[in-house]
Parts: structure tokens; C-alpha cells; sequence
DNA sequence: AATGAATGAGAGTTCATTCAT
DNA sequence: AATGAATGAACTCTCATTCAT
């Protein structure tokens, strides 16, 4: 028993090495650039070695893919799930979606860009994508149900949710936030954009009250 | 002289033949999986004629991104600039931005997707994006002028419209438009959600009046 | 002494798991197509296992083709010892030469075909080839002196069988039996081409009865 | 046109360089054994530049055993062709199949021997086996219709003198001929050999003149 | 006795690039 | 200007084999 169970542990070890070496690569160099090689010495072990844990370098893509969904899932979870204002719940998706995106920022690329998106486009990017919209939607909905909104496409609106958060995150992971001058705190200059953005989900409801955020 | 000059003009031609051919497949393949045999291939030449006009693969990837560059510049100018109301200045660069994207979807990949932009990303992407952000910067400026959006940071919301027309094409060109129901008329969705995201900008001036979208 | 003997036993039973999954696979698939890792999963063994009854890949193949020498050997003894007439017992060597060839198709094929057969031709092949041929040089010498034959070169006679024996084995063991058209009975189609090659034997002596073939 | 000529004759000639050392190799060690380096390192070329004239090692074994199989069926109808007499066409296809066994022992093993024809056995082996057996079939038959034979299977016939020659030529290919005791001319041994399974068609007609062989 | 882990060597194949012509 | 030929380096992946446990 004991000795089996230090086997697995081993062996769960060894999957992380490599998983984690290969994330840091794939994104840093694009996945096409990575070679079995590299992520081999990275973790200084030989090529083949890897073949035991992984049946090919497609393999840990999507496993790695995998893995990131859950983690967005999560904490997509734990943050919306509580909070009976809609509105709230949608500034929460929000700040999920971009913690997610910079505290897993490896995890964030794989999932969601497009270049290592092209392998296997219709795969998990799909199922990662239509995720990300239901989640603005529902609470779109739930916002425009409690009257506020006044006349809008939820569709529209939720998109329009969904791509200013995600421009938002791409355009910080791809380092672009520096073309702002002001050098000052980036947590709160991304809540104030973020804020700025669902200024628009209540053009209507101007006096409605900001929940203490975070 | 005149011979001279039909040279330069059959010079010229090739490097459009080799340029288009090599922008359709990065795009449609992705770069590194496009060999310069696949291109010479396209256009009916050999490999090794594509480097009489092309110091590399990467050149060629290189020349492409400044093309697009120009083009992107110039469309942005020609839309905002004859238009008084900094609302609707705002307006049309959020469109030029999106009618760039869906355009030229070619040029728009090559500039910023992540991917490509990992080759060279300190070079013409840091330029690029530092324009996008100060058109918008520009045009929110005067309508913070003009007294309207209230009491908000000028920086915040200028990179909250980046994102969000940021953001908006690029899950367009990655073909995630089709998780919304609505199979409808795509300009009109695009237009509605770029409406949507104006509401910001109108939070507290609702009586404003749109100005006739193209 | 029994508990050693239980050792010894249990020994012999894995050697054979081995030899006879390794036997099937090399001739279904071909020797240098058979990795030790395949033989290991059809026994549901590990690689290395392997390794404490066999010291190499060659060693298993070697070892297969002494057993199906044996085989062999013990085959034909059986067959023409008994009979007095020459001539039968030319047809019992050739009927053994056929029945183990086509009894044991997997030995026959490691044996004598030429591919696994380069592995070590200077080997067992030489010696199985000088069996076979002696036996049946021993009983046209036989037939020659009881004067049947008219005049003829024993060892032209002896080969010539050979090679008819040989060559029918070959073609039945790779399959290509199946060029003649008609459908029937493979084992009496076989017996009459046979009957028909020992013709040869009896050009000037045709009133011989034929024995019962069974 | 001078130039092209000149482009053309390289190619066919390094194709042949690269085709020669392949069969040759093929042949020594087996199809598996040989890898590209090993051709290119036998033309002292580079692997890579194998792939400009074939397009896998696959392909440059196809090509060989079409090679072989033209060759094979040319010299079978130059033989056979001019003979009015069945049973010399009969003696003649055999010295064919014989001559060519011989003559062209790489061709002769990558067509019809087992090994390679693992890879692929329902392609060319099958043609090629499906030609041989019809030829001595038709042989076989016409003689036959000359009332000669007596009563015998045409197809049991055809097959035995197939197996025969086969068998003979690869107990010689294989260096199985040794086994003789007499050191006498190959030739002349073969011919005997060949002439003693002919005896078997002459059965009940001993009194036929034997035409000149060769 | 048996195994999981590990590896050096090498497989077929592709690529960007160079160069003589 | 254009090309066919050629190559070194690299790719993903598999293999027979060894060894600590």
C-alpha cells in the first residue's frame, strides 16, 4: 500500500515538472517552437523520459488546457455564486475573469489566445469560449429581469461584457498596459476600468449604490 | 530609364505575389507552419527566388506587420478626424478599429495576435498599440472637455474603449462571434454592441443624440 | 527439493508465456516490428521481465528456431523410418517436410524464411538445411538402388525435391496458395501436387502402385 | 533544351545511384535494418537529398520491385516467346524464372521473398505471383492439349512446377546449393535439377524427344 | 522475481537556407 | 532573375536495454 502510494505520488510529481516546465515554455516561445527537447532539458531530464507521463507534446497541450478550465471554472465559481445583486455578479464574473488572467496567466494564453488556440481550434478553446459568455450572459439577463438596463439586446450587452474583459486581460498579459503614463497602483487602475466599463450597464441607474468592492 | 523602370515594377510585383500569398497562409496556418516551399509553391516559384526579395522567413513576416501598420494608421485618421462631436470622434475610431479587424482580418492577426507578436514584440506592436491608446485618449479627453462623462479618470476610460473594441475584434477574428444565438446580420450586432459599449461614455448625458452611424 | 522444483517449474512455465507470444508476433508482424514492450504487454508482463529468462531480443528468436528445429527433426524421423519401400518414404519426407511447415507455419516461417533467416544464416539454417537435404538424398539413393530411376544424378534428383517441397511450403505459408482458381480441398490439392512432383521419380516405373496416402 | 536534357539525365542518374544502393542494402539487411542515413551514407550524400527523388522509404522499395517486375516479365516473354513446342515452353519459362532468380537475386528477393513483402503483401507480391503461376499454367495446359501429361490436374501441375522452380531458386539465393556434394558447374547442376522436374510432364511419354536446351 | 523509471541511440522526415549554374 | 540540388540541424517519437528498488 505504502509503497504504491509513493509510486503514484512520484510519478504525480513528475507530470507537474513536466507540465509546468511545458506551460512556461509553450507560452514564452509559442508552441510550435517548443520541442521535447527543450522541455526535457528544462527539467533535465531525457526526451523519451517525458513519453512515459505524456503520449505526445499534443498531449500536454490539452492536458494543460484542461487543467486551466478548471481552475477558471473554480474560481468563477467562487466568486459570482454568492452575491444576490446581479449587477454585483457581474462586476464579480469580471474581476474573476481578469484575476484569473493575471494571476494564471500561462494558463490564461493556452486557453484563450489564438496562436496556441489554432491547434485544435474547435476543441477546448469552443467549449473555454461559450463558458465565458454564458457566464456574462446569465447575469446580463438577471440584471435586465430586476428592470434595470432599460431597453437592450442582452446578447449585445453581454458580448460587449465579455470583450471589454477580455481585451482588457489581453492587453495586460501582452504587457501593453505600460502605455498608460500614470505608473501608479495596477489593481486599482484595472477596477477603476473595469468599473468604467459597467458604467454602461447602468446608464439608466445612475443612483444605484457600489458594493463595497474586495 | 524606361527599362529600368519596368525592372523595378516587375521587382515590385513579385513582392506583392510573395507578400499576399504569405499573409494568406500565416494567417490561415499560423507561422511556423508555413514553409517557404509552401509559399513558393503558391505564387509558382522556387524556394529559393522568394530570398532574391526577402532576406528570410521572418523578414517577409516582418514587412507584412509594417504594411498593416500603415493601412491601420491611415484608416483610423481618414474616419476620426473630420468629425467635430468627440462623441462621435470616439465613435469612429472604435469602428475604424473593428472595420480594420474584419477587413484586412490578415493584416489585424499578423499585428496582434500574441503568436506572431512574440517574434518581434518590442518593435512595431509597442508602436501600434501606443497610437491605438492615444487616438482614444485624445477623443475621451475632449469629451471630458466638453463637460459631459462627469467626474472620471481620463486614462481608465480610454484603455476601457481600447479594451473593449480590443477585445470585441479579436474574439470576431477568432470566430468566437457564433457563440451568440443570434445568427443575424453580423454589421448590425457589431454596430449594437459598440453602442453598448458608448453607454459608458454617456452615463450621465442620456439625452445625447447619436449621430448617423455611417 | 519439492519448493525448488515448484521454482524451476514455475520457470519453465513463464519461458514458454514467452517464447510463445514472441513466436506469434514475429511471424504476424515481423521480427523487427515486435518491440520487447509488445511481447511484455501481450503476456501482461513488463519489458524488463523479460530480460531475467532472455538475455536479448535475438536470443528469444534463436531459441525458437532451435525448438522448431527439433520439431523438425523429430517430424521426419518419425515419418520415413517405417517404411520399406524407398519411394514411400520419399513421399513420407516429403509429407512430414509439408505437414510441419504447414502444422507449425510460425517455426517453418523462422526457420527458413529468409528475412529472420539473414539474423544468422551462418547458424541453424546452415544445419537444418544439410538435415533436410540428406534425407531426402538418402532415400533417392535408396530408390536408385533398387533400380527404379533409369539413369539419373542422385544428387540432382534429391535436390530437385527438395526445392519442390520446399518451394510448395513457401508459397502455401505466404499465402499465395490462393492464385489457383479452384476453391477445394487445400490438404487434397496439396497431396496431388505432391503426388505429382514424385512423377518425376517413377518416369520409368510407372506401373508402381501408389501406397495409401492418407 | 541541351540544358534540360542534362537536368533530366542527373536526376535519372542519381534516382539510379540511390535505387542501387537501396537494393543492395534491402537485400543485405533486410528492409527494416536499412534506414535513409544508411542509403544516403552509401552515396555519400545527405539523407535529406533522398527526398528529393522518392518520397519515402516506402516508395523506393515500390519502385525497385516495379523495376524487378518489368525486368522479370521481358525476360519471360523473350524466352518463352518463339517456342512452338508446349513442353519447351514449359523448360523455358522455368530457365527463366531460374536466370532471373540468379541473375538479378536483389530484384528477385525484394519481389518475391517474404520479408519485404510483409510490408504491403496485397501489392505487387500479389501481381507478381499471380503472373508467374498463369505462365506456367498456360504452358502446362498446352501440353495438355497435345494429349500429352496423360490425366493430370492442369492447376495441381502448374503449381508443382512453380514450386519447384521456386524453391529451387531460393534454396540457391540462400545459399543453400552448397549443401551438394559435387563442386561441379552451377550451370550445368541447375539445368539437371531442372530437367529432373521436368520428367514428371514427361511421364507418359518417354520416348519425346528432348529439344536442345540452350 | 518483478517493476517503474530512465536513457542513449537512432528512426523517418521536414525545414530554412545556400550556391553553382 | 531564377532554379535545381544539396545540406545541417532539428523535429517527434520509438526502441532495446539497464538499474534501483
Amino acid at each position: 500500500m505504502n509503497r504504491e502510494r509513493k509510486l503514484r505520488q512520484d510519478r504525480e510529481t513528475m507530470r507537474r515538472r513536466i507540465l509546468d516546465a511545458a506551460k512556461r515554455l509553450f507560452v514564452k516561445e509559442g508552441f510550435e517552437n517548443v520541442s521535447m527537447r527543450r522541455i526535457a532539458t528544462a527539467i533535465e531530464y531525457s526526451p523519451a523520459a517525458i513519453y512515459r507521463y505524456f503520449r505526445s507534446k499534443r498531449e500536454i497541450l490539452s492536458v494543460l488546457r484542461d487543467e486551466g478550465f478548471r481552475r477558471f471554472v473554480a474560481g468563477q465559481r467562487e466568486r459570482s455564486g454568492s452575491h444576490s445583486d446581479p449587477l454585483e455578479r457581474l462586476r464579480q464574473s469580471g474581476r474573476g475573469y481578469l484575476e484569473f488572467a493575471r494571476r494564471e496567466p500561462d494558463y490564461y494564453h493556452l486557453m484563450f489566445s489564438t496562436d496556441c488556440a489554432e491547434v485544435e481550434l474547435d476543441g477546448d478553446l469552443a467549449v473555454n469560449s461559450l463558458l465565458s459568455y454564458r457566464l456574462f450572459r446569465e447575469s446580463v439577463q438577471d440584471c435586465l429581469d430586476t428592470g434595470r438596463f432599460g431597453d437592450v439586446d442582452p446578447e449585445a450587452a453581454a458580448f460587449a461584457f465579455w470583450s471589454g474583459v477580455h481585451g482588457l486581460a489581453n492587453l495586460i498579459n501582452t504587457g501593453r498596459f505600460g502605455v498608460m503614463a500614470q505608473a501608479g497602483n495596477h489593481e486599482e487602475l484595472i477596477d477603476r476600468i473595469l468599473e468604467f466599463t459597467l458604467r454602461s450597464a447602468r446608464a439608466e441607474d445612475t443612483t444605484a449604490e457600489r458594493g463595497d468592492a474586495s
